[in-house]
DNA sequence: GATGAATGAGGTTTCATTCAT
DNA sequence: CATGAATGAAACCTCATTCAT
């Protein structure tokens, strides 16, 4: 077992990280409150309650607290693909709990839903074109472990002539937009039944419209 | 058969049309290249070879010419919908043509596929909520003409629990991401076989994965 | 008795006063409306229901319109002050009508006087100190047929030291002053009785308000 | 005794303010010479010594700016009534010794003067007319003093039919007209003698001319 | 003479970032 | 490390004036 040694340094260290996502938080709420450009740094900081300077000492730029919070929320969702395919014995199970886990999480995590559907594609960049592969590379590879699973049970088989990781990438984007349906439609994301949800568009997905 | 007249009123009118269509496609390439807020008035103004005051004769605000442009897409978009279902006699043949012709038009306006991509989520507005439930209730409007036709093919059963109109959204919404998909991909949009792709997503629509 | 010939050009010559007096109307409403720099060409033209282009065939700039109006109004003002001396045999008299007279002319013009009280110095000039001077300069004009029929009245004596014509100034100011205060006042400006507030100032000037 | 201890906190707070004040002093300056429309923001933030955005930290905007130079005027010249009016024995006296003060203080605030004499009556709002309402009734709240005192001397009575009050603003707007003649004419204002012209106008508003 | 589209200089305002205290 | 005043580049937009038709 680790022997943790709270030498002073270690709180140090412990305080910065704990003041860098207090930021992160705020600026997280603020986002998604009034969207990338009309947020100021002015509120982010009242927010966190810190002074505008004092976020410098943290964080870079603007830009770099956004990409900072797109990242965490990637890797998050990631690691919920990676679970589901791991912990799960078929495809259909993986699919299942990956569409219930990103559904909670996102019902846990409502600011950043909302930051994301906004602003995912909106990152301030010098080339936006190279951003956006850079979006759709995570797609994939949150897709993968997903498409992995699926390979497997179809016996390296296409379907309809298409790779199968593009197909796991359509499901994938269909949760997606499930969530961010419910973020701005009139029933409040709370109401959402994360289950019966997942269980339709798997149902959708795998045995389609017709053969229910 | 009516005698048209070239009035210098009309003919007035027909070019102050003419620019006003110019400046909607200056601005279009604009707004791809850079997205909204790095796209400067100046630019737009270059590009469209006028002078920066010109542009307020014909739009009252940046804003305005965004929205002018978005508006005009989803319309188009509704209109294929609504002639896919019009002129098709059964569901799948309905939701095949609106994908085709989706990723037809898409393939056609590069353009504006980028800015609604990008920006579509995030017009200045005050309220940038009650605009999101705007935009997902054109999406409605959009799935209706399809979801109508389904309706009719299962006789009024649901699919999982879910009304049938929800589920033609989950349809529009993945011939959407395809196309945006190919936008920031390697291949060229342009290489985008619209029937096969089309094909793909009606196949897994109609029957699902597993069902081929 | 002059013989007026209605030659073509004579006619022209009519419409084209005409035409700008419209101007001058418009812009007389416009300019009490709005104030001086709130008012565009566009409106003016608009309220003479002419093009902004036609404007400049009758005035050089909008700066010009502006000081034709006021020089109007100071020549009309002078005139009735002309007019009070040369018909009273004495000052009281005369003091007497120039208020009367005054009033019912700011009555009936109150766009005029609108602009006068706002935007009299406030003219648009490189030189403003200038054209302050030259403003006061006119109001001495003003009140000099005034000042020369109290002069005589009183023999050349001064009044406190001070030379006649500056009295008779502060007399014109006052009457100014409670134009400019009915304007914008809760009662309107038509119900102002100009004989009673006439002889309330003159009496205040001649005697004083201990001496009624 | 209070002690008073100088603390960051209340020094920022005094920086703070003098910065302000050097902020007001220079946009007076400019205002008086170019006049609020030709006033740019460039050339008050230069003549404050100051970049332009560090104006918008102490103002919100142009306007807010001059709004204040106005009610601090406005302020000064009620409170030179207000003492006017407390610390004397009559009427007489009273307003002899505001028209002196009156006199001193602009002669001291040349720049204020001149800013007042041109455009109080411009302030750029959407309602020219409450405006001008506004300021008027500022003027009655400067006459209600000196119209209090006076009263008191009338025993209630009505001069010609008119209110004490409206006479009393009579007196103010005398005042004023002096100040602004002397403004704008070829002998500077700092040549003026207060008591001169105070005694002059004071004999003429209670004796009229007629009595001296 | 009348029209109204085109012009473009110039203004106010915002806000991410720096830096002395 | 924290602070918040200072910065200044940029952006949007207005509107008097010109000029081809």
């Amino acid at each position: 077992m680790t022997q943790v040694i709270h030498t002073p340094l270690a709180r140090r260290q412990r305080e910065r990280l704990a003041r860098r996502r207090e930021i992160l938080d705020a600026a997280t709420h603020v986002f998604a409150e009034r969207g990338y450009p009309r947020a100021t740094l002015e509120e982010i900081a009242a927010t966190a309650e810190f002074a505008k300077g004092t976020i410098y000492n943290y964080f870079r730029s603007k830009e770099e607290i956004f990409r900072q919070i797109v990242t965490d929320l990637l890797d998050d969702v990631l690691h919920i693909a990676d679970t589901a395919a791991k912990e799960s014995s078929s495809a259909r199970e993986a699919f299942l709990r990956y569409a219930t886990d990103t559904f909670d999480y996102f019902r846990a995590n409502e600011d950043v839903l909302g930051i994301v559907s906004r602003e995912l594609f909106r990152l301030e960049l010098e080339d936006t074109k190279r951003r956006m592969a850079e979006i759709h590379r995570r797609a994939e590879q949150i897709a993968a472990p997903l498409a992995c699973i699926l390979q497997k049970e179809m016996r390296g088989k296409r379907f309809a002539g298409q790779p199968v990781d593009e197909i796991a990438e359509l499901f994938v984007s269909i949760v997606h937009h499930r969530c961010a349906k419910r973020l701005f439609h009139k029933k409040s994301i709370r109401e959402l039944n994360s289950h019966e949800e997942a269980k339709t568009i798997t149902l959708l997905f795998f045995d389609g419209v017709l053969h229910q």
